[in-house]
This record gives C-alpha cells, structure tokens and sequence, in this order.
DNA sequence: CGAAGTATTGAGAAGACTCAAGCTAGGTGG
DNA sequence: CCACCTAGCTTGAGTCTTCTCAATACTTCG
C-alpha cells in the first residue's frame, strides 16, 4: 500500500490541506485526499476545531470522551467505513479524542465541503441527518449496554459487536485481532481491565472462545448470543457511508 | 392553563394532525401546533413511524431506549426548550419510548416541514445539525456517567444537572420536585432503585440535600460538585433550540 | 537483551444487588 | 370525608459482582 503519506503531525490549526482535500477529477466525481497514520497516531483531540470529517478506509481507530475533571471513557473503534469527527458538529470544537491502534488511513473530507454537498439535494441531506442521528442511537446503546447489562454480558456483547462489523467488512467474523488493549476494552464497556481479562479468560474456559493474547475465536456463537442476552437480529442493515469506496460523495 | 387538547390518543398511524400542524400566521412566522399530554401518555412508542419532531413546552418528559430482548434504559428527561424524537431520524422508525411525568405540553413539527425549512438556508442547516449532534454529546456523557463513576457520584451528577437544567428555565436551582420514580433514576443512571434510595437518603444524612418523597433542595452544591467529581462548569452554554418559546421556527 | 507496556491471576475489600418487610402518600370509591 | 388501596419509597441483612492491590509473566520494540 504506497500511498503518499501526507502530514503525519496533528492538524491542529493547519488549513493547508483544506486547499487541495479534493482531487478535483470531474465535478461529482471528487476524490478525497486521505491521510495515512502510524500507530498511536492522533488523528485529532478534545478541544481542536473541528474542520474535516473522516471516513476510516483502513484500520481500526479509537475514539474517547473526556470529561472536563479527566475521567476518560472510550466511545468506540470506528473501523472501515465508518464516520469519525461528528463529535466536533455540534460546538464547532471537538469533544472526543481519537488515536489510531494499528497503522491506518482515513479519508479527509473538509466538512464545509460535506454541507455544500448535503445542501445541493433533499437526499444529500438526508443522509448527513442519518449519519448524526445514527450515533446518537450507538451512543444509546452504548449507555444500555454499560446500565443493564452485566460484565460478562458486555464483553460477550462486545465480541460479538465486532464479530458482526468484521463481517460486514469480508472478514471472518469468528476469528479475529483486539486491535485494542484490556485497558481499552474495560473502558469502553465500563469495566476495569483485570475484570476484562478474567471475563475473557473465563469464556475460554468455558469453551465459548479462544483466546491468546489479542488473537480471538469466537467458537460457539450462539452461546455466546444466548449469554450476552441479545438477539442476533439481522436487523443491523448495513447504514450507507457518507463516502463510497474510493472516497468519493456518493451520487444523488 | 386551558389549551385545546388536541389528540390524547396516540398518533401512531394519524397523519391528520399533519394537515393542520402549522398556524400559518406569516410565511415565516409560522406557529407550531401544541399538543397536550396527561400524566403517563405516550407521545411516541419504539416502532413507531418517525414523523414529527417535538419540543416541550411545558412539563417534564421520560424518554427510553428499549433494546431488542427488552433490557429498558432511560436516556432522558427532557424538559422545556429540549427537543425530542430526533431518535428517529435515522431510520424513519423510533427506537425510543417517550411519555410524560406530568401533564405537560409539547409542540409538534412536521420532520418535513423542519427539513424543508433547515435546507432553505446555511444557517438552518447548521442549527439542524447542531441539534442532532448535541445529542450525540449527551448520549456520550451519559455513557460516561455510567462507566466511570460510583453510584454516589452518578447521583450528585444526576441532582447538578437537573439543578442547571431548572435554573436555565428560571426556576430554582437549589429546590425543585423530582418528577420521575427512583426507579426511572436508576434506569437513567444505571443503578437500582434501592440504591438510589439509599444514596439520596445519605446525602440527607450528610447534610448535602434534603429530601422527603419527591421534593429535593440541594443545601451544599459546593460539595455536591466536589463529590460527583465534575466541574461545575459555566461551559454548559444554552444552546439554541430549533424552535423559539412561542413555537416558530427561528428567524435565520 | 533490556525495558516498558500489557496481560494474567490471586486474595481480600468494597460496592451494588437481591430479597424482604414495613412504611408513606396520593387517588378512589363508598 | 374517611378508609382503603396501590404504587412508590425506605431500610435491613445477606450475597454476589466487581474493584483494588499486588505479584508474576508475556510481548513488542528499540
């Protein structure tokens, strides 16, 4: 993968790329400029000004809230496909953090860009309002997880949570890399890391996983449905991404 | 108070108030209907059809999220100037419950009519968008509250915000009744009602509030803030809301 | 190879939950 | 108007889950 691997420090306060974010090929027909980053890279942090969306084309990333008094608690792993950034939308300033866990690529969509868009068609808007609205129910879901469920509940749910985005993505769905640590894990489903690592070990003794370090099997997966209490619903339809494969705006 | 009572029944599949939804006094003075609503009505139940967007008037609302194998979390109550329904926006199906604890009084708005209006100008857009990903934060930092704090914070937390809340609407911050059950509380906060109960009962004996049933006064918020671990923070700026108090879409 | 970060596992403590009983207040009907 | 009834609230005792602290092992990377 060679792509040229432009700016690799924060972004903070550098409008330069907004210029040339888009690979003008034809009008409707705009490339964004992605953005390679390494390993623990910040893609950008609580408090930047929020200028650019980001759509993940590869790797998985880390997005975190900060509370005003530094308590710190993980909102997702945005993989492929999936929108980053929404948290800037609503001040202008970005709430959360996000980091990269493995080396990765992002598109760079400059979001005056995204509106100008969104504004051209009655679906184009639609589609911007789905997208926000569409974390506000991951958001929910996240706060019901973290409420009513308990630990082992939740890392089964969370196994299986990524087990079904894998999927989606062409991947095994039952065996897969924590491309995030114990640490991380407890955070985001409200736990504290022994805690994940003794659920995780527990389920492997159990028979309903494998696990060695931060490779996973998912070995029984309707097991592990019936112990995380959901139902497998097929219900989770593929949302439409706010950029197509290549990084382009899609046609409407 | 002596509102017409429009339509206590539910309107689930009732696109009549539709026809009718807006008093056009001017082309953009428009008033929104109001709809009245008794003490435990539904204004919209998880599954049904996303149509209307609502903001209190008058009242204070119940709203949960109830996930498919029936684990009920309560993500908010909102209250005067708040919006509600934006849950639906992402798939055109509510996924959430709302009722009211009291009799209150919401006005309602046509989705379309709001989109219409949001696409007629940047500013509307943007107002919109606000809107939606204000939520997103408030969903976070509900996640949050629940993953990293103790059952006695999440409480002070819980009591702080409401006090902000009343003191935005001009009411006492330091006294106010507590329109839900405890049970509604610890569904909110993730905890049980016992234990809310319990917490409520210690910060009594710890002098910090007062209670008794559902009257709370807050008689230390110095240390209330101490204790939930929280800056009490003048950063909560109002924001603004998509309809104005008398019900019109705001001039932009 | 060494160092730092990460993971596992144990033992004990603390927090929150469950079950259960009794209490309170608000609304209803006689 | 009072008595009752019900939903909601409080409080206790005991249990279970999860956390904390601590020691040890593993891995990754320079």
């Amino acid at each position: 993968m060679t792509v040229t691997h432009l700016r690799r420090q924060e972004d903070r306060d550098a409008p330069a790329s907004t210029a040339r974010a888009v690979d003008v090929a034809s009008p409707n027909r705009m490339k964004c400029v992605r953005r390679c980053m390494r390993r623990g890279e910040r893609l950008y942090g609580a408090g930047d000004v929020f200028r650019m969306l980001y759509v993940v084309r590869v790797g998985v990333l880390k997005s975190c809230i900060v509370s005003n008094d530094g308590l710190i608690q993980v909102t997702g792993f945005p993989m492929a496909g999936e929108a980053v950034g929404l948290d800037g939308v609503s001040t202008g300033i970005h709430q959360n953090t996000v980091v990269a866990l493995e080396d990765a690529e992002v598109f760079v969509l400059p979001f005056a860009q995204w509106e100008r868009w969104a504004r051209g068609s009655a679906d184009g808007q639609h589609l911007m309002m789905r997208t926000l609205a569409q974390e506000i129910i991951r958001s929910q879901e996240q706060a019901l997880m973290i409420g009513v469920m308990r630990a082992e509940q939740r890392v089964a749910a969370f196994l299986l949570d990524l087990s079904a985005r894998y999927q989606r993505l062409g991947y095994s769905p039952s065996s897969f890399v924590l491309r995030m640590t114990r640490h991380d894990i407890g955070s985001f489903l409200g736990l504290k890391l022994e805690t994940v690592s003794r659920l995780l070990s527990r389920l492997h003794h159990e028979g309903l996983i494998q696990i060695q370090g931060k490779v996973v099997g998912l070995l029984d997966l309707p097991a592990l449905w019936r112990l995380s209490g959901l139902a497998p619903d097929g219900k989770r339809r593929a949302l439409d991404s706010i950029l197509n494969r290549e990084g382009e705006l899609p046609a409407m």
